[in-house]
DNA sequence: ATTATCTATAGATCTATAGATAATGC
DNA sequence: ATTATCTATAGATCTATAGATAATGC
């Protein structure tokens, strides 16, 4: 049991929502939870409050706006596998094999995260300012898929092949949604062979 | 130059956004384009009522509430796909011919469509009971994608594979997105092509 | 008489700020 | 004294309804 972190301040009303948890952890995980669910602009931040058990105007002691919110989950969300990716790049592991080894990793950190943040990465409300240090970070992912994809592909290959194997990778999100959950083992080995397939780097019998 | 219909009802205050549109043909136009740029929720009634040049009260003549303005742009988006879909299976075409030429006609409305309408897919509000008829057709959209697939792929192919050729070719909405067009044609090809590599039933040299 | 608009508004929000308060830390 | 909450609220919405009005159709 990890020793719950001393009370300072004033007591809040409800209970917490995540024993261990600092409250702009909390706040964080019941946004994630409302946003993926609800959408985000129809989730208002006394709903999140409720959520976490505490007044709405006390969020925003720890957030300037509710649009702060929403861009902390989108960058939390897509930094693991961009740093991933700079690994692989400073390795300078063969194309093929480091995109098999990203996809994995990134369809990983998609399906297994708490809520499914990576819906909102098609939210129209994303595309305004707050949000340009995440789309730029999530260009910089794109970049990577784009380059592995070009190194790993036979010569004369289609422009648009590497963001057609992005959009496969990210394609995990929305059967995340939409179908029954299977192991995510299984759906990240078949996104990884089938990026191969797609790439024309698998082996396959003549 | 289309005669413009008799002008029955009290005239408007606005101009008309599409000169021989009825009503509700460009409210569903004004919809689409600030839905799928500004997000549904974060889109007011009077804002679409604006785009179109009336008040925000009138929109109620035509439309019961804002949800069946966005049901409706959504089963409009789906249904040609369906149709088509459907047409496909009653024709019994071989499986891999069939595939190619679904992903290719799909490909095509997803990028021809005035707005960009397929976003708008992946909302959390479409999860709710007024979007039931358009989930559902989707569904059946994604499950002619598994028959073609499941025909077309060698035995023993991964019961996930329908899911990722429907993902792919959907990726296209993102691609319309986030990148600069290109003419729909190319990606036609890039994407049906991709298609059949990735169930295996392309011809490469051996 | 019918149609398609208009004006006016009720009632329910929603975000963010101001200032009070109940803890702990020193 | 500092921290993290609370209460109260201003001001700005937003959706949907009620009822009036300005056209055409007959």
């Amino acid at each position: 049991m990890k020793p719950q972190p001393a009370a300072v301040g004033r007591p809040r009303s409800g209970a917490r929502r995540l024993p261990a948890a600092t409250a702009r952890e909390e706040i964080l995980d019941a946004a994630a939870e409302l946003f993926a669910q609800r959408g985000y602009a129809a989730t208002s931040t006394r709903l999140i409050a409720e959520a976490v058990g505490i007044r709405q105007a006390s969020l925003y002691y720890h957030f300037g706006n509710k649009e702060q919110i929403l861009a902390e989950l989108l960058e939390a969300t897509v930094r693991p596998s961009l740093d991933y990716a700079a690994d692989l790049e400073r390795q300078s592991a063969a194309p093929a094999a480091a995109l098999h080894a990203l996809a994995t990793y990134d369809v990983g950190v998609l399906l297994t995260a708490r809520w499914n943040v990576g819906i909102l990465y098609a939210l129209p409300e994303v595309a305004t300012e707050p949000f340009n240090r995440f789309r730029a970070e999530r260009e910089r992912l794109r970049e990577t898929y784009r380059a592995l994809t070009a190194a790993a592909a036979p010569a004369g290959a289609d422009a648009v092949l590497g963001d057609l194997v992005f959009g496969l990778v990210e394609s995990v999100i929305g059967i995340r949604r939409d179908l029954p959950v299977a192991p995510p083992e299984e759906l990240q080995r078949a996104v990884a062979a089938a990026v191969l397939r797609l790439v024309g780097a698998d082996a396959r019998p003549a």
